[in-house]
RNA sequence: GGGUUGGUAGCUCAGGGGCAGAGCAGCGGCCUUUUAAGCCGUUGGUCGUGGGUUCGAUCCCCACCCAACCCA
């Protein structure tokens, strides 16, 4: 049965790991006595020539000549050689769990090693440890892909992430380089007296914002909550329990659309600053720009999307009304009635009348924002589409709040928080009103938060920059997914691992199917409860017929149908079809008198009631039950 | 949501209506300074899934699945 590689290879490697256990060297072992990574001692030559060091890392290289072989481990700092010479490497030995010569057919590429010896030369220069002494730390029992010409498959990169980065020395840069962003970030706040507190992820509302949320079940509580859309609300509590200057790093969930910049899961710095306003943070986001961009990569400038960004640089500010003026000529302000910013709108080709004035402005302000490359502030955002954000003391009908632009961009969301209590109940009564028509999109009412806001929360200032924007931005990559380690993707599992790991049924293992009776089904279908995922359905019918025959000598025959294309990656079943014959009937009858059956029902049924969709019925499988 | 491209060995890829191909990796050898080592030998396949056309489909047709890219 085993007749496919991967299986062999792993036979043989599992094979090789019981070796090693006869001569009583674990593959497994807990202990290393690494005392040097291979980048410290490539980098300084002179310093450790001669000396004796301990490497340990991923076997990455081997090769084997006779007497003597060459190989590479790395680690996370980099790669250094091992030259090993038959006569100097000492013999397997269970006491010191070393590891042969004789034996190192039992080491493959990919295991985790530890080499010890003395740092030299080879006669081609290359600095290397003259190994004394090898130990298995880890048989890799799965070999790795072909290291030349690295991991290829777009998919694979992206389920497999580990893989890439053991074999392309670019994004385990890169990913570090997020890591020490990240480090950065949070040494930039404590440094101004920022304390950072967890807020919570599950949340019984989605307040902070508009988006679509997730939703989830908490069985202690017996009651749905929801994923973090925002964590805000939470950091103004903590400014009304007396902390004046609070972040968080929280991941925030939306259950939207993905794209090259949208990931349904995410980061986001959100800071509180109370006693402030949003003046303040138009300092702080520039200041911590160009400090995340010295401290973690050590330049201020970057290619992002062909657009060389400077850091260096003071950012722009401009008012939204002004920067739309300035790209359209149209000036919002001026404008009394929705239905006059609407014309405007039309007349900039934007056929969606919007239901104010504000709402119309920010509409026209997404022809500007491909435009905002170099790092800007856009100050001055309608009061419509800012419930939490205070206005501004010489036109209320804008508020103290400001975006940041960089790259086209948008980088994260700031404002001078609204404290008003009576005011921000009467804002939210009104919005929730005016957004229950908009399906998906009203913000929750959140009493509990209104309540904390009674208590007094000192005038308060935050910013939200995104992790994930930032860090696109300083490794310069232009998809969202270079960025994420684990980016969301649709489960997978291959037939082959589902053949080593015994997984029934791997297509569809981690979508649960539906099993329904026919008449369920077809009430959900009529309640619009149920709807095919795809405009093509494949009907296949499933026959059974039973050679043991009724008391009254009826042949009996059940059946289900699959139906593909009614769930996405998942087939329907509609169980419980029971046909029962008065004669004895050939097979053939039988199938055709189920297909004669199927074609009245179901298929008529499904056609009546998704005339979009075309209906396919694929010949029937037949199995015999003694 | 629309369009385009792709899915063939563990990895990277070629092929094309009639025995399924290469390189790397693997396995067995040879080899005392290698650098993608070399040389000799050798194993390995659900050609994404299902259906259709056909004497015959991995190839042509249809649908579906997965992914990427572009557009909205």
């Amino acid at each position: 049965m085993s007749t496919n590689p991967l299986v062999e290879i792993r036979n043989i490697r599992l094979g090789k790991a019981a070796s090693l256990r006869g001569l009583g060297l674990n593959p497994y072992p807990s202990r290393c006595r690494r005392t040097h990574y291979a980048k410290a001692i490539v980098d300084d030559f002179a310093g450790h020539e001669g000396r004796t060091v301990t490497v340990a890392g991923r076997l990455m290289a081997w090769r084997k000549q006779g007497a003597l072989a060459f190989g590479h481990v790395q680690d996370q700092s980099g790669r250094i050689q091992l030259f090993l010479r038959r006569q100097l490497v000492h013999p397997s030995d269970a006491a010191t769990q070393a590891l042969g010569y004789a034996d190192l057919p039992l080491l493959d590429l990919g295991d985790v090693i530890e080499a010890t010896g003395k740092v030299i030369k080879t006669e081609r220069g290359e600095i290397s440890v003259l190994v004394e002494q090898l130990r298995m730390l880890t048989k890799a029992i799965r070999p790795l892909p072909d290291q030349w010409s690295g991991l290829k498959d777009r998919e694979q990169v992206l389920r497999k992430r580990y893989l890439d980065v053991i074999l392309d020395r670019q994004p385990h840069e890169r990913f570090a380089a997020i890591s020490r962003m990240l480090a950065a970030i949070r040494a930039f706040l404590d440094e101004r007296g920022f304390a950072e507190f967890p807020t919570p992820v599950i949340q019984p509302q989605y307040g902070g914002g508009t988006a679509k949320p997730f939703k989830t079940h908490v069985n202690a509580l017996g009651c749905d909550m929801y994923l973090a859309i925002s964590h805000e609300l939470y950091l103004k509590r903590l400014i009304v329990a007396g902390f004046d200057k609070v972040y968080t790093i929280g991941r925030y969930f939306r259950n939207e659309g993905i794209d090259r910049s949208h990931h349904p899961e995410f980061s986001m710095v959100e800071t509180m600053t109370a006693y402030e306003n949003y003046e303040y943070n138009m300092n702080l986001i520039e200041d911590m720009f160009r400090h995340v961009a010295l401290q973690a990569f050590g330049r201020t400038q970057f290619n992002v999307r062909g657009h060389l960004i400077d850091f260096a640089q003071p950012w722009r500010r401009v008012s939204m009304a002004d920067a739309v003026k300035e790209k359209t000529g149209v000036d919002f302000r001026a404008c009394q009635t929705a239905d006059e910013a609407n014309a405007h709108l039309a007349a900039l080709g934007i056929h969606e009348p919007q239901l104010s004035v504000g709402e119309a402005l920010v509409k026209a302000f997404e022809l500007v924002e491909p435009d905002l490359i170099q790092p800007t502030l856009v100050f001055g955002h309608p009061v419509e589409i800012s419930p939490l954000a205070k206005p501004l003391a010489d036109d209320p009908r804008f508020v103290e709040r400001f975006e940041i632009f960089i790259a086209g961009m948008e980088c994260g969301d700031n404002w001078s928080e609204q404290n008003d209590p009576a005011h921000l109940l009467e804002t939210w009564q009104k919005a929730y009103r005016a957004e229950e028509r908009d399906q998906g999109k009203f913000h929750t009412l959140d009493f509990d938060f209104i309540e904390a806001l009674e208590y007094g929360m000192p005038p308060t200032t935050g910013i939200g920059p995104g992790i994930e924007r930032m860090a696109m931005i300083f490794t310069e990559q232009e998809n969202i997914d270079d960025v994420i380690f684990f980016p969301l993707m649709r489960p997978s599992v291959s037939a082959l691992n589902a053949s080593i790991f015994g997984v029934q049924e791997p297509a569809l293992a981690p979508v649960e199917d539906l099993v329904l009776s026919c008449e369920d089904f077809e009430a959900l279908c009529d309640d619009g409860v149920l709807k095919p995922h795809a405009h093509h359905l494949t009907v296949t019918p499933h026959v059974r017929l039973w050679g043991v025959r009724s008391p009254l000598g009826r042949s009996r025959a059940s059946g289900h149908v699959d139906i593909e294309g009614f769930l996405p990656a998942s087939v329907l079943r509609l169980a419980g079809y029971k046909i029962k014959s008065e004669e004895p009937l050939s097979e053939a009858e039988e199938q055709k008198k189920i297909l004669d059956l199927l074609d009245l029902s179901l298929v008529q049924f499904l056609r009546k009631t998704f005339p979009e969709c075309q209906v396919t019925v694929s010949p029937a499988t037949v199995l015999r039950s003694p």
